[in-house]
DNA sequence: TCGCTATATTACTTTTTAAAAATTTAATAG
DNA sequence: CTATTAAATTTTTAAAAAGTAATATAGCGA
């Protein structure tokens, strides 16, 4: 049960879902992910940890970099069913759309920088 | 976007999920279920009132009962999904074979009454 | 080593959510 | 019409969640 909740709970976010929709396109370091969602960084790393938690996405260290990339869902029938499903759910919605217009030009060497 | 964050946000609650596996045995009223979770009348009825708005479950008035069953799921894609789905989860959940187990027990008109 | 920068963590505020008690509404029986 | 009872709604309280700013941690490069 305590797995199923933490897989509803995780996409029970609009941040957190389009975190999802993003990592579709393309792995996605912290600070890009910060920078299409308009969030600040805490808020980015917290939805990040919470999804990593529920199986939803994994994390690689580059150097500085931390790389996010969706799960492949070996973690619960729950995850597995949720990522595959979100490859087709959602993708016509606005904000979704949105988010896939603004990403070929999201770059992680153009952001800011100073904990930005 | 909306219709899907609804139906996470339902499912991610204990009580609404044991609310959905009870249905799976068959349609209860309201002081049946709040009988089988041991919450408040008024607590059951907005996890219900929820439960509906997200198109999992339905209701049907009989005289002073209101039963409800679960939702066939041409709400949209996401509830339909997770009705099926949940059908074969959680079955071998503790919680969730608990409630089973005393489902046959549990009668309408043997629950205490004034409105408790 | 020192400074710089990406991410994580902490501390705090605001908003949501779960819960129950009390009240209202609606349907039935007399 | 009145009393009764199931369910919905309202009000209130307590706990959880989302958000940010500020600080700590970690991995570069000079």
């Amino acid at each position: 049960m305590k797995q199923f909740i933490k897989v509803m709970k995780a996409l029970s976010d609009p941040n957190r879902v389009k975190i999802m929709k993003s990592l579709q396109s393309r792995p996605l370091c912290v600070c890009e992910i910060k920078e299409i969602l308009g969030i600040a960084q805490s808020t980015t790393s917290k939805h990040l940890k919470l999804l990593e938690d529920a199986g939803l996405v994994r994390s690689f260290k580059d150097g500085l970099w931390v790389n996010y990339s969706l799960a492949d869902g070996s973690d619960s029938p729950y995850s597995a069913n949720m990522i595959g499903n979100l490859k087709f759910w959602l993708s016509d919605d606005p904000e979704v759309t949105k988010i896939n217009k603004i990403l070929p030009g999201i770059n992680r060497d153009d952001i800011a920088g100073k904990t930005a």
